[in-house]
DNA sequence: CGTTTATGTGTACATTTGTACGCATAGCCC
DNA sequence: GGGCTATGCGTACAAATGTACACATAAACG
């Protein structure tokens, strides 16, 4: 085909933005934090993301295909930005204070994306294909938090980081950041 | 057409089912178990419930009352179980021990367990009716928690139920029970 | 036993859905 | 500038879905 794209000198601006597929994912995702993926059709996120329908069944080969690619948006977003908080840390303490900062923080903690998580590990648990998402992300957690604890902390460190934010969001009376940092210390306390 | 004939109808007379609607519930959750609530329809549960499609809007207001009565049954049942594993501990290693037979048993643990959790919770989030099901699910868990640990430890108790329920049913390399036991221990060590 | 009533069911139907495909059109080479 | 081709889109269509409703029939009643 003509798939080469380096075409010195010239922009090789085809007819319509050739980011027009990234920005389609990115839209679909708000659409199923929205409606779920059970509300989730080819006509609405067309219309969200304003392109004609057509151009969902040009980009995708079906409305799994879509699903597809959206999740791992997700699990790429969320794993990015779960990498560059660790990173950071330098100290043990520092480490504390990051995983804190991500269980309250707006990037695992908001709505949507507690929504999407969910989906997205209701739909690996029944789709096979989808489980390597969430192992490749789980394993870029994982391998992010061992850079500052043992195996097996970082293994708990995880599950809790998986249970807080889910409270948080869920709960009546949600927790209190102080208790979130009591809980992350006591895990990560080797006795 | 073959409604206004005299047609030789219906041979499969089933009158006295009083249990009818509670079967199609519980049946119901099945079914989003396997397919999820993206694809659960009336056909397909009345199929798994051997009952015809009539039976599915004489009993319920549509489906959405359908999915409300089928989580409010799974809260329920499973706050059930929660509830008796925890009564029956009398001290608190009894306790420790109790909530590591929840996460590792077939109770919570079990992948139909976790799909429907997750389609409970990403419901939960976009809907508030369904919110009050899930509201009351963690309450119960809560003081039952609380007959055991303080109420600070036994919020994060909770969470770290959640979490490493989760992690065990969706990691490549799950959990052990080792680690469950060490982890819980560690949350419920007040320092 | 005959009539009435309440309960349950078969079926039709308007909508919505995913998907295919022919046509239009913009970029590229001569 | 004139064609050629890949790219994108409007639209059609079959299948599936939720829901209403006219009927059938078991049970209750006299």
């Amino acid at each position: 085909m003509t798939a080469k794209d380096a075409a010195p000198g010239q922009s090789r601006a085809r007819r319509s933005d050739p980011d027009r597929r990234e920005r389609i994912i990115a839209v679909a995702l708000d659409v199923i934090a929205e409606h779920g993926i059970a509300g989730t059709t080819h006509r609405r996120v067309a219309q969200a993301a304003d392109v004609p329908l057509g151009s969902m069944t040009y980009h995708f080969k079906g409305i799994e295909d879509l699903l597809a690619a959206a999740f791992t948006l997700l699990a790429n977003q969320t794993a990015d930005g779960f990498e560059a908080a660790l990173s950071a840390a330098a100290t043990r303490e520092e480490a504390v204070d990051a995983v804190v900062g991500l269980i309250t923080s707006e990037m695992l903690g908001n709505d949507r994306a507690v929504v999407l998580t969910h989906e997205l590990y209701s739909l690996a648990a029944r789709r096979p294909d989808m489980r390597r998402v969430t192992d490749a992300w789980m394993a870029r957690s994982r391998d992010a938090l061992q850079r500052h604890f043992d195996p097996e902390t970082a293994t708990m460190v995880d599950a809790l980081i998986e249970g807080l934010t889910i409270h948080r969001s869920l709960a009546l009376n949600p927790l209190s950041t102080q208790t979130v940092v009591e809980a992350v210390k006591r895990i990560a306390t080797i006795p």
